[in-house]
DNA sequence: CGCGGATACGGACCGTAGTCCGGTTGTACG
DNA sequence: CGTACAACCGGACTACGGTCCGTATCCGCG
């Protein structure tokens, strides 16, 4: 060993090495790019090519950024859904911190019908396939987080964990599309049933 | 207008004129081919090109026969939803009538957990994509008058067509799976998590 | 039995998601 | 400034689902 030690070849196991500039440029055009195109051709036309065309860039590069069609959907849903989670976690109340448990579910389902209607057709277009949806996806681990969280503080009994999941179920994108489009379901009233749910659980 | 009218030119709308031979022939084969290689690759490492090599026969014909993959599988879970479809409608109580609704809908989930985790391989083959999934699939539809018919003579109250939603998606196929093997929770665990959760909405 | 039209057939064809790899470029370091 | 190597790039390629349409087959009727 010499006296100085050279600087971190293997970089910090958990700290990515930093985006290259061209890398780094080429997300931010190739989001520009899909941004664009789903609001032009809606997100179910929007193809992998189209965007690698758009953005002067090879088909690899698409990939290699978003790693598939979802995780670019994704992408897009990502910036959208900050504005979310900075709501319930660290917002004022009754969405965030100060409320009741009970009143902080009752928010966040509404919050997450709104958003989820909302932005509906980028997430039909980012579902995963079925073995990945519950997986990876992170914005979802965080809502099941908070959930879970709530029900503890809320001292309800019976299986929090799988409580958690029901719930979480019944905010399902593709669900709550149907009932509004299919259905015909106005948003007001999902979210009362979403109320009235939370209430014969934890009433 | 003549004394006897001539046979139907147009067939009775409604009633499909049957099917040719050499096409139910084909059906059969299909179906006994599919479920071969279902059993011998798994659901999701089955393609439809292999099914038709498989039957001697074109890629046209399957599409023909069952619309789509999903189409294929979903035939393939026709034959062994319907033993569970007939328990419920008309077999004995708990599960077919004569009991009262909170059991009997205590009985279904039970049931239909059961079934969506025995096939599982083969309902996540099978799912359709998320615009056509809660209209295209018959036995859930077949499922949602059946939970809706026992919401209403249990009188409980609320939105019955809200709450019959919500309940169905807490028994979907692909989440069941996922609690069972990502989540790693026994059937018994997740049975008696339904057990509560009707318990609560309806106790 | 023979005919005619509805029905079914097959497999070439298309579009799209996702992979692969030989060549290029950015960046840290001396 | 030069060098070396990791990171990145592009686009040809593969696999698969789904469509299309000219041809062959079945079957009811005379």
């Amino acid at each position: 060993m010499s006296a100085h030690t050279p600087p971190v070849l293997l970089p910090v196991a958990g700290q990515p090495p930093r985006e290259r500039a061209d890398a780094a440029r080429n997300r931010s055009r190739l989001l520009d790019v899909a941004a664009r195109l789903v609001a032009e051709h809606g997100a179910a036309n929007v193809t992998m090519d189209a965007v690698a065309a758009g953005a002067a860039v090879g088909k690899g590069t698409v990939y290699r950024r978003f790693g598939d069609r979802a995780g670019l959907m994704l992408a897009l849903l990502d910036h959208a859904g900050r504005a979310f989670q900075e709501a319930f976690i660290s917002g004022p109340p009754p969405l965030g911190p100060g409320a009741p448990p009970t009143d902080r579910l009752r928010a966040f389902g509404a919050g997450l019908i709104e958003h989820h209607l909302r932005y509906r057709d980028l997430y039909l277009a980012a579902e995963l396939p079925p073995d990945r949806r519950y997986t990876d996806d992170p914005p979802r681990a965080l809502y099941a987080r908070h959930i879970s969280g709530l029900l503890a503080a809320a001292e309800t009994g019976g299986d929090t964990e799988l409580l958690t999941e029901t719930l979480l179920a019944s905010l399902d994108p593709a669900l709550l599309a149907h009932l509004r489009a299919q259905r015909g379901m106005s948003q007001e009233r999902i979210t009362a049933g979403w109320t009235d749910l939370v209430d014969r659980l934890l009433g």
